[in-house]
DNA sequence: TTCGGCTTGCTTGTCGTCTAGCAAGTTATG
DNA sequence: CATAACTTGCTAGACGACAAGCAAGCCGAA
């Protein structure tokens, strides 16, 4: 298998390449600042590859974005599973899940990144991609509704993980602006683990007191897992 | 005078016309997504006239930048002065700021959007916009030490500080995004206003207990400056 | 040889920039 | 005043630099 390596033919795997680099590329400097062929020149392979395997640049760009989402929703279910067998009072649970939540997020920049550009295009292509996006919304719905055991907090269980997500994703988008002008230097660790510790004590004080946590067992977790 | 009222020459009102414009579109469709042509046309005058007033694309752009940043700047800096003016204890001019802050985000989408562009594209053009960029800092800075009554308490401050960003930014952003896959109309008046209650609240309960509001040095002074 | 992975040449279209030029003032000079 | 010389706001044509997509062909494996 190794006798003609760098010239073997694997369709399967220049795909993957293709997608991978494609990912890279517009999450890092966006649809209209990728070309083709820049996008086959990173993944080792002519200009004309890219189009071949999918047709069009925003086929391309929908099975990136695609990819990218069923890994968050595998993700997210795990998680979710995780968190519901463990059997863990709701404000143990969601310190789990929000520090799980801040360290997926932060070894997962391309994916902010992407969504962020969605975002900021209005979802188009996102709106293409439905199972993706009621699994998404199923996935977090299901997470809101069971933090929030009176139906009546629902509404504020949903402005609680509105929060988690938007405080987990801030400091990954915007390293070279809002922190630059700060003076703090985005990627360090010590930042990001105060940053952990500070988001995660955000969130549970947010549900403490709030939602009806049931007053239960008057044990009090001092800190996150 | 006004005889030829609409075909009267008034470079300034022509060149706000054209800043106007290229603000809006580079905020709605981005650099690359918005031509010369869109901007000239958007603006009421020819293809060419942008570039005849700034020179290059790149310049117009770094001119809207810079005088986005400009307004906010002026927004925090007499946003500063009512809250030191006021004379109330930190907790309520956190909370006063942080409303504040909240309705200028929201009235101001193309700022958010423009920077969020920016960020992701590395703060590039930002970086040569020094003077915003550092009276910025300067503004931000004196907000997060004037909370932080105790040195020791000034990086839990600026946790604090990015929160109240990353809270305040994060459904203008991604209205089309996450909000959607929520089933949340980002625009919904009773959604903003719920979302605006829960993110003074996490703030403010962020930083009491959190940051020294310090128990007063022996003398009582109640809110001193 | 055949078939599918992959490349390369070409077409068409768009964008930014440069530049010549027109028209509406403005200033200098009689 | 008047008129010529000059400036300035603004337009439109031309050009070069790519980009995406298509189609024809090359080449390696079955």
């Amino acid at each position: 298998m190794d006798r003609h390596s760098d010239r073997e033919r694997n369709p399967t795997r220049t795909r993957e390449a293709i997608l991978d680099a494609a990912e890279r590329l517009f999450a890092e400097n966006g649809y209209d600042a990728t070309s083709l062929t820049d996008v086959g020149t990173a993944a080792g392979v002519s200009r004309g590859t890219p189009g071949y395997f999918f047709g069009s640049k925003e086929q391309l760009y929908r099975e990136v974005l695609a990819r990218c989402l069923e890994r968050v929703r595998a993700a997210v279910r795990s998680g979710r599973e995780r968190a519901l067998a463990s059997r863990e009072p709701p404000e143990v649970v969601l310190a789990g899940a929000v520090g799980e939540y801040f360290d997926f997020i932060l070894s997962h920049p391309h994916f902010v990144k992407l969504l962020e550009r969605e975002a900021l295009d209005g979802g188009r292509q996102l709106a293409h991609i439905p199972p993706h996006l009621e699994a998404a919304q199923e996935a977090l719905g299901a997470i809101v509704s069971e933090l929030a055991l009176d139906p009546a907090d629902e509404a504020e269980a949903q402005q609680l993980l509105i929060s988690m997500l938007a405080l987990s994703w801030f400091h990954v988008v915007h390293g070279p602006t809002v922190l630059r002008a700060l003076g703090v230097e985005a990627g360090a660790p010590a930042f990001l683990e105060a940053r952990r510790r500070h988001v995660v004590g955000l969130v549970v004080q947010g549900l403490r007191g709030r939602i009806g946590a049931r007053p239960a067992p008057a044990g009090e977790a001092g800190d996150e897992a």
